[in-house]
DNA sequence: GGATTAAATCAAATTATTTTGATTTAATTA
DNA sequence: TAATTAAATCAAAATAATTTGATTTAATCC
């Protein structure tokens, strides 16, 4: 039995990039960095809130985040009928540099490690 | 004279995220991911060879090179009629986590700082 | 100068993302 | 149970990003 192996016509990229594209496709969009951004000061949300946080229609800030909820950006809790949003900042620590990171870290807190 | 200072009907977001936006969009694309893993590999490339590397009609090649080059992730060098370009190493630094940027580093030299 | 090559730009077509307002789902309350 | 509230979903419209192939720009070579 003569196995063919697939031919490349050119070097294949070994990594495989879709989980990142789908990170950085959610982190760019400055509604969601915003979102992301309040979620920080805040610590956990509920979108009856966020709504007038980010001054925002509700279905639009559902589309929204559940772009960052699909990219494991923000964790969510449902507590009846509310649904309390958080950051995962474990994830963004793993993708954004420290300089980055301390923009969704709050102040008191910009002690631990980066942030300098 | 009175002035009227701007109601805002909620807290605005006191960090200006446009810049993060554009290059967040830069990053949100296997394509262009593949180009900056080439570009780490290779070092500087001109557009005549990574048409080929990244396998790619090189009107395409040249719009995601732009998008790299506005995002300030890639520089660029003209020789005569050559275009060769290389990664922004301290910008994805200061872009990216230690792990992430680890991907973006040329194997001999990842025992410097990261990719522990 | 004329031909050749590299790379950028352009306009049209295609595809993907976002917004909007209405509807649905589901939990809570009276 | 009916009314209310929170949040997700849906479909259509509006925007934005990408692809394609042709054209342009500009440097080099004969």
């Amino acid at each position: 039995m003569i196995k063919v192996l697939p031919i490349f016509s050119s070097v294949e990229s070994q990594v495989d990039f879709s989980k990142y594209e789908l990170q950085f496709k959610a982190l760019a969009d400055q509604k969601r960095l915003q979102i992301m951004y309040e979620l920080t000061q805040k610590g956990s949300v509920c979108v009856c809130d966020l709504v007038d946080i980010v001054n925002m229609p509700q279905s639009k800030l559902s589309y929204h985040l559940k772009i960052l909820l699909d990219a494991n950006l923000i964790t969510k809790e449902t507590k009846g009928t509310w649904s309390y949003y958080e950051l995962n900042h474990e994830e963004v620590n793993r993708l954004l540099s420290p300089e980055l990171c301390c923009i969704f870290r709050k102040s008191e807190n910009q002690s631990s490690g980066c942030c300098s």
